[in-house]
DNA sequence: CCCTTGATTGAACAGAGGTTCATGCTTTGG
DNA sequence: CCAAAGCATGAACCTCTGTTCAATCAAGGG
């Protein structure tokens, strides 16, 4: 034998790979994940583009990972407050701010996570997020149902509309302006998650049309 | 002299372009702008690549234009409904049920309009698209102040959250199995809508939590 | 100190898709 | 029917990025 992988180079593979993960990371949150070509990549680590596919088969591979660390730290965050032992809306309640407040915080990040024209790989893994989003906020509804605290309602739909609502509102072009949401930010996501409680405490309660087509 | 446009040939012409056009936007409506691949549309339309280029100045630009004739008819009808002479809750809830119902309908040109991946020059129409949405929207809440039927709210925020909610909850990951909403659409739709209104005309009563956390 | 194996490098390669342009065909006016 | 000007053609071209790989370097074992 002539060859062993001593701890000091499994350290240094290993530093390497983190590195890149970095670099890419950083890329991301700053330009959104068109930012983060292999060049600008390899660049950003200190290393080669060649030695990028030592660590990572390929580019979408690489953005993947990048995606799962980043977003796994949100839904944790998320699934924690849900987990709480309190009651379903004082969590959900919770829930939606620390989700609006969070995307306020690092909007490009959001930006990247939630809306950025991506490939298909890459939706792959945004559908993943958002799904979970949807069963966090699903389930909370769930819960309220069950403790009568608010009115039977499509758990799914209104979900869905919830996840909607908040980046929607905080991100893209019918989200405030950036300085905006520098000053006045916490009004914004006061005013968003209110929108959604009012929406889901205000179920059961159905609008009828008074005058149809008239004109 | 020895050249003229004639009549007849300035009919061809215009042929040539909403054949072009027409072509454009069969492609789009089915597999989204992803879809529209210049190579294609000409074979669609019936005329070489380079023909596209005498009728429109790049790929871009027929995209746009595309966008336009389709996003125009969807303006088009939500104006209208807005500008009836009706109570505003009522032109609101119906501008929100066609928005939606129309969504369902056109699931995969919604999808190209609202949340495909498209780049930099459709994303700016898309962004003038959105706005309207928002402007319509935006106004009826305004109006509904102005009558005094709902609460105080800012209309901008909460614009963009129906904007949002919308074709969250009926396009992407979140919304129901394309199947479903064939059968059950039109119950999908209403959900969405009356969670809208209840947003609305919960405005105004400010939801406290409860119990900080305990665990 | 040398040989072997693994790691690194970065310039060359490849695929995809939009765009161009030399060529040939049509139409117009005389 | 001919010359001039427009128009259409589609294969070649360009550009942009991700990916590869022959050459080089570094590390480990005897």
């Amino acid at each position: 034998m002539a060859y062993r992988r001593t701890d000091t180079v499994s350290a240094r593979l290993a530093d390497n790979r983190r590195a890149i993960l970095n670099a890419a990371r950083d890329l991301v949150a700053q330009g959104g994940f068109a930012a983060a070509q292999m060049t600008e990549v390899a660049r950003k680590a200190g290393v080669a583009t060649g030695t990028l596919y030592r660590y990572f088969p390929s580019k979408e591979e690489l953005c993947r990972q990048v995606f799962r660390e980043v977003s796994a730290r949100e839904m944790n965050v998320l699934a924690g407050i849900a987990a709480e032992n309190r009651p379903a809306l004082d969590r959900l309640h919770d829930v939606l701010t620390t989700f609006a407040s969070r995307a306020v915080g690092g909007r490009r990040l959001a930006y990247a996570l939630l809306a950025e024209p991506v490939d298909d790989g890459l939706t792959e893994e945004r559908t993943r997020f958002r799904r979970v989003h949807g069963d966090i906020f699903a389930g909370l509804l769930e819960d309220a149902m069950a403790e009568g605290v608010i009115a039977p309602l499509n758990a799914r739909v209104t979900a869905a509309c919830i996840s909607g609502a908040i980046p929607t509102a905080l991100i893209g072009p019918l989200a405030p302006e950036s300085h905006e949401l520098e000053e006045a930010g916490a009004h914004v996501v006061d005013d968003i998650v209110q929108f959604c409680l009012a929406a889901v405490l205000g179920a059961g309660t159905k609008y009828e049309v008074e005058q149809r087509i008239s004109a």
